[in-house]
DNA sequence: ACAGTATAAATAGGCACACC
DNA sequence: GGTGTGCCTATTTATACTGT
């Protein structure tokens, strides 16, 4: 009989509870007395069921529980650090606090030589402009000069900007160079799975969210459309209005997708979120 | 009897607040 | 300003239950 799972090597993994999760099935495989008691005997847990707990992320893990569990999980000194931070990034509870240990991650060693792509992605969202400079290299009268791409933006960009964008945006095979020099898009759809990249997501989040308020000052009002609502609503609702949000954002691509030309970008953000919730507990 | 699961009880740590 | 108290939450330990 063939082994049908491998050896879960912990630098592939931006969770660590499925790290955890893999590697409780494959020891469970190949090593018959393995057991969540007898994982907790070895790293000096007494509930036998710790392993599980954390696993299921019934439980978090301590600084102290981290070192019990690499040095039961016999981790190299490497593989140590990168957990360490791997249970940091996931556990932090702002998310200031997540994309530093998300930078730490991508500062190791791990990443810049076998994962340069993760890298690649969260900077792409990292940075508002690379997703409308994708949009722009759409454009029938872009022109691949740094200078003219720099001043198409609201905030101008500098040039150097412009050149790392450009240079990122080919890694990821979000644009490819043509024969006569130029760019154009590529069919290709960018993955946000994983958690190290699609921390770059917020960012980018943030940052539009960011830019949205400026363009109250940036703008004359017949340039942009800026509205808010607030209301009082019932759980049921929010579901509702979180699918009506949904089918709006469809038929926006449905009719940009049937634009012919591109004159300008343009960026519109949804955004819902609760001003006062509900008495789970009581204030006055 | 033993592995796995669920739950209760005990302990530690953090925080706001008041008091000196 | 410093210190202590009570409360809350998270962590850890202990125990009970279920199924094979």
């Amino acid at each position: 009989m063939t082994k049908t799972t491998e050896q879960p090597i912990i630098f592939d993994y931006t969770l660590y509870r499925k790290f955890l999760k893999d590697l409780y099935l494959f020891k469970k495989e190949t090593t018959p007395y393995f057991s969540y008691r007898y994982f907790s005997k070895i790293a000096g847990f007494t509930s036998p069921n710790y392993f599980k707990l954390i696993m299921d992320g019934k439980r978090n893990l301590s600084s102290d529980g981290i070192n019990k569990f690499s040095k039961a999980l016999k981790l190299n000194a490497k593989e140590k650090h990168f957990f360490r931070l791997l249970v940091l990034m996931n556990q932090a509870k702002t998310a200031e606090e997540k994309d530093f240990f998300t930078r730490q991650l991508l500062k190791s060693k791990v990443y810049k030589t076998l994962k340069p792509l993760t890298q690649a992605q969260y900077n792409y969202y990292s940075h508002w402009y690379h997703i409308p400079l994708r949009e722009l290299v759409g454009r029938s009268d872009f022109i691949n000069d740094p200078k003219w791409i720099a001043r198409q933006f609201t905030p101008k960009l500098t040039e150097s900007q412009v050149k790392e964008a450009l240079k990122r945006l080919e890694k990821l095979d979000l644009i490819k160079k043509t024969k006569d020099l130029s760019y154009v898009q590529t069919d290709f759809a960018i993955s946000t799975g994983e958690s190290v990249a699609s921390q770059g997501v917020i960012n980018y989040h943030r940052q539009m969210i960011q830019m949205g308020s400026e363009a109250l000052d940036r703008f004359d009002q017949d340039e942009r459309d800026i509205s808010s609502l607030t209301m009082g609503v019932s759980k049921d609702t929010i579901k509702k209005l979180k699918h009506l949000i949904r089918d709006f954002r469809k038929e926006i691509i449905a009719t940009v997708n049937e634009d012919q030309k591109i004159e300008e970008v343009v960026q519109l953000n949804f955004q819902l979120f609760p001003l006062i919730k509900s008495n789970g507990d009581e204030n006055e």
